[in-house]
DNA sequence: GCCAACGTTGGC
DNA sequence: GCCAACGTTGGC
């Protein structure tokens, strides 16, 4: 079991789309580190779900529902690939950016190191920390 | 709106 | 292969 974490602008697709979709294949990613990253996930695998840019928030709690996949959006001849999500639970307290920023057990977290990276692995004590600060 | 980070493109 | 220019992301 790996945990994951990805990121969408809410204004292009947000939490409420996702759950409203009952999940998505994550396609558009475009950019060989976190294609990497979707080619290791596996079904059953836990991703929090983050909102970039207008909200800064940890949002809510998805699972790899379907591996790695050809992306159906990206231009023939290319090899970028999409996986399936579905969501499990919102957050009942969504995380913010200034809340893991301030929290050391999260000063690794990749989301603060290469903040332009939108796929990306947890460890499993961040993933515990998160979903513990999500619990409120 | 600005700017830093950083990936990509294209000239040489 | 190098590197400057450029585009995009995302925080502030």
């Amino acid at each position: 079991m790996n945990y994951w974490l990805v990121k969408s602008e809410p204004a292009a697709y947000s939490w409420a789309d996702f759950t409203r979709d009952g999940g998505t294949d994550w396609t558009g990613v475009r950019n060989y580190q976190a294609r990497n990253f979707l080619r290791q996930m596996q079904p059953g695998d836990l991703v929090l779900y983050y909102h970039s840019v207008s909200d800064k928030q940890v949002v809510g709690l998805a699972e790899v529902a379907a591996p790695a996949a050809p992306d159906a959006t990206a231009p023939a001849g290319t090899d970028w690939v999409a996986v399936r999500l579905t969501p499990r639970e919102a957050l009942p307290t969504p995380v913010t950016l200034a809340r893991i920023k301030q929290d050391e057990r999260l000063s690794q977290v990749a989301l603060l190191r290469q903040s332009r990276l939108s796929v990306m692995p947890l460890r499993p004590a961040e993933f515990d920390v998160l979903l513990e600060l999500g619990a409120g």
